[in-house]
DNA sequence: TTACATTAAATGTACCTACATATATTTGCT
DNA sequence: AGCAAATATATGTAGGTACATTTAATGTAA
């Protein structure tokens, strides 16, 4: 659907405005789709990046820090989110012996299990974009790394 | 700069999931600058854009489902982002006479003066879209407007 | 070695989305 | 008229971002 129809406005004041309002619209289309699909699994999205991260990591721990480094959302609260999963026992965290400062993160087993069961329904394949073809994908791809150039 | 650089992983499964993190990504990127451009207004983006349908409306009343039909994202809660703004006397609230379950949402002085001033200052010309060439940009919305396609 | 800066994480606050539920008013049906 | 359904908004709760501040541990230099 165009998005003139999606927000009901029908004129924009140019081309650049129109393509920023669509390219937020799209972001939030496609991430409320895959929220939507993560929730049977008791998971948010940021819950489920970071408990992959975290699989990249095992058997090493990770820290906080890391975790910072690896995320989308670089200002979002790593330390919150491992609460949550801290909660469902989906990860550990202990005190870094060799700094005491950091925090040793790890996933556990009913984590990775859990991370597996997500993976075999599938919920990480759909993603939306299929619906262009090879060529168009790429050409996505280099438009967008266009806009944040020298960002 | 490449979105494989922006976020430290080298790798993709393909580029239908690369174009996908970059779609939010990018987007992200869009909404944090403007969020910024506004804060010294002491204005969020989602109160800039109610703000800016009541504008719309002025002289008329805008009721909370007239908002939520026009807002980009529909989920999110006209009622207290309201709140904030009559809070700041940047709106008025008044039971709507025709109908007492509706809530009139007027523009105020302050408010519209407000909208200028942040107008003036330019703050809502610089959409960083515009590294992009005319072409670019209307591919970029087709591209867009594909992915969502019978969404 | 004490004093100060730096680092790692946690916490506080304001505001946001997502979704369920409550409250008040109006409409429609009998 | 009276009552149920629909409508308009507000409120509650869980979790998230953005950003400032706090606390604890470590590094560093006089």
């Amino acid at each position: 659907m165009r998005i003139e129809d999606e927000i009901k406005q029908p004129i924009f004041r140019d081309d650049y405005q129109k393509a920023h309002i669509n390219l937020v619209f799209t972001a939030g289309w496609l991430q409320l789709r895959q929220a939507v699909a993560f929730k049977p699994f008791g998971l948010t999205l940021p819950q489920f990046n970071i408990l992959r991260i975290l699989r990249g990591q095992h058997p090493l721990p990770a820290t906080v820090a890391l975790l910072i480094d690896r995320m989308l959302d670089k200002t979002s609260n790593a330390s919150r989110i491992v609460d949550r999963l801290e909660e469902k026992q989906l990860v550990t965290r202990t005190v870094c012996p060799a700094n005491r400062r950091a925090v040793d993160i790890r996933i556990t087993s009913t984590g990775l299990d859990l991370l597996n069961r997500i993976e075999q329904a599938g919920v990480t394949q759909s993603s939306c974009i299929t619906r262009l073809s090879e060529a168009e994908t790429h050409q996505l791809n280099a438009l967008l790394d266009k806009i944040r150039a020298d960002g």
